[in-house]
RNA sequence: GGUACCUUAGCUCAGUUGGUAGAGCACAGGACUGAAAAUCCUGGUGUCCCUGGUUCGAUUCCUGGAGGUACCA
């Protein structure tokens, strides 16, 4: 998965250690809770020999793991989220509403209870631990070692579609839809339920034709972006920089570290 | 050129027995504690092609235009 997850190139990758690119399989479950963990061990590492370490990314949740960090959960196994799964799909998401309202209800009143990701989510913690999801929350967080600067970029939202759909275009040119083909057969697999496979997978399957499926990498890509900014806008403080003013981003960085 | 049908939101289209209109998608706003490039919630943004007529009132009915589609020449 080289194109359709935009990764930087083998030239911008030597220009400074990169950290957590190609370190997983294709095959693997990844969790917030794992990158957490993973993050703040490779933190001490780098701040042994460094003062400063870049943290980049789109993920708000992951971000904000780093930042604040998480609260503590058992682990669950993957076949009890598997079991909910099928329980949504055979009985619909109102099983799910009614255990959760059943075994936890100070948590269904706060739950999206239309999102089927957090029911089966809190009924697998509920199920492994035999405590309530709610009882888990608002734990008190291991102390973070740094001392975060923030920054967010702003760009003029038809300006950024704009790009979003340059860069998909882009893509195309570079043979996503050719990655696509050879990826195919992990088809179903946690890592490819992502923009810019899945659509071609749709095309594939003899759902569309491959120029809707371009487009619709080109929508999702945008609501995506969208979502990127509402998350930003509303979780934790950020200072915000246009993204072409690159010298107030650095006097920012720079009266910053010097505190 | 003739005949028939069509023209309503950014797009595809419903609808109004005449009382200025609504779906999907786009788009906008929001949520978010181990699937997060995921998942979910909310919102109609309008010269109803133009013109004249009938009418208290026309997007709706009638006249004439314009554009489109199909068939016939």
């Amino acid at each position: 998965m080289n194109i359709g997850t935009a990764k930087p190139t083998e030239g911008e990758l030597s220009l400074a250690p990169h950290y957590f690119i190609n370190n997983l399989s294709i095959q693997e479950d990844y969790s917030v809770g794992q990158y957490e963990r993973e993050v703040l061990s490779k933190l001490k590492d780098i701040f042994i020999s460094h003062d400063v370490a870049i943290l980049v990314g789109g993920t708000g949740l992951y971000i904000n793991a780093i930042l604040y960090g998480l609260d503590q959960f058992p682990g669950v196994d993957i076949a009890i989220k598997r079991k909910y799964n099928q329980m949504l799909r055979a009985e619909g998401i109102h099983s799910l509403q009614s255990l959760i309202s059943e075994k936890d209800p100070e948590y269904a009143e706060t739950i999206d209870m239309n999102n089927p990701h957090r029911l089966i989510r809190a009924l697998g913690v509920i199920e492994v631990s035999g405590k309530k999801f709610s009882s888990f929350l608002n734990q008190e967080k291991e102390n973070r070692l740094f001392v975060p600067i923030k920054i967010a970029l702003t760009m003029d939202r038809h300006l950024l579609y704009d790009r979003i759909n340059k860069r998909v275009d882009y893509m195309v040119e570079n043979g996503l839809v050719e990655e696509a083909k050879s990826l195919y057969k992990y088809k179903g697999i946690n890592a490819l339920n992502t923009v810019g496979y899945s659509e071609i997978f749709d095309h594939l399957d003899a759902k569309c034709f491959i120029s809707e499926s371009i487009e619709k990498i080109k929508q999702n890509t945008r609501n995506y972006a969208k979502r990127q900014s509402t998350w930003f806008r509303n979780q934790g403080e950020w200072e915000y920089f246009q993204h072409d003013k690159l010298e107030r981003i650095e006097e920012f960085i720079a009266h910053n570290l010097t505190q």
